[in-house]
DNA sequence: AGCTCATGCTTCGAATTCGAAGCAACAATG
DNA sequence: CATTGTTGCTTCGAATTCGAAGCATGAGCT
């Protein structure tokens, strides 16, 4: 129905640049504290903590991937550093022979260990510490149901209006 | 009290990592549909936004680097990518010789009007159309209280506990 | 005015990011 | 099993990002 070009309300707007705005203080808050407290960037971190929290500690890079919203390049490159560093290590899956599977090794995990507090401290502190537990709970669902919703919905096919041949 | 390393309860990890899926993917998105259809990098568009909405389609430098969350070496990389293609205009401010003010031209004016109306699409789609009119308002509000609260705290001083001198 | 510190922007170098292209291993045909 | 298409990862090049350092102006003293 209502779909096609209508703006988006005040509130919308307002909801939208908020969630825009909190999510990137956030990560920036975080990465740095990572970087400062364990030498990770917030990408790094997300790895190891993915992993950490999967099955055996392991994973496919691809799934691994979408797990963190990364490119497989991008994911590549780190997990190069991440391995470099001992955090992480790679070998091929027994059954599928192209795939790599990643895993954290006791270093990695240990290092986990070692700035979660900290990193929990601080989303405490910017995120939650202005929440009721009421709003918590709201916030919680609400997200919880717009991302099982964008999951869903199709990456959309971006219509080619303007293509500029990109000023090299 | 409850400050120091408690960790966090299971709603609130599941509504942190929400929060920080949902943004990045509406990011991507949203990015890929700007680039598809006017050029611009979701930064860029943020940029050329914010300035329109200013009150003379103005801003000093820093401002707008504040406004968007973004390193002042950043924003001085972009608006000369974006003085380039005629959308901004760089001039000195009259009052203080060392700032420099940007403002929009009718030309970046007319993009923003341009992608607009898809960019308002695409967020709906991904964010909204999931949403109830309750939760709309529960979300705006909640995020609104957690932004200011955002600004209000210090950025955390990020007490150096491991400081490897970086593998250059 | 003369000094010193703070502020605003840019330049610089290093690190990170992405997509496209390349390569190998699978799968689905015939 | 040969042929073709798909999938998973890496390499490559170009673009973007950031912080530190550099410069210039402004502000607050004496």
């Amino acid at each position: 129905m209502s779909h096609e070009t209508a703006p988006l309300d005040a509130e919308q707007l307002g909801a939208y640049f908020a969630l825009m705005e909190v999510s990137s203080l956030l990560q920036h808050a975080v990465d740095a504290h990572l970087r400062a407290n364990g030498d990770l960037s917030y990408v790094q971190f997300q790895i190891l903590a993915r992993l950490t929290d999967a099955p055996e500690g392991r994973l496919r890079m691809t799934d691994l991937a979408d797990g963190v919203v990364y490119s497989r390049s991008g994911l590549t490159y780190q997990a190069g550093l991440l391995e470099k560093r001992g955090l992480i290590t790679r070998s091929p899956a027994p059954d599928d022979e192209r795939s790599i599977v990643v895993a954290v090794t006791d270093v990695g995990r240990a290092l986990v260990a070692q700035v979660l507090p900290g990193h929990i401290d601080v989303v405490r502190r910017l995120l939650f510490d202005s929440l009721e537990r009421a709003d918590l709970s709201a916030l919680s669902g609400i997200l919880g149901r717009v991302r099982s919703h964008m999951r869903t919905a199709p990456p959309r096919s971006a219509k080619p209006r303007a293509n500029r041949t990109r000023a090299s």
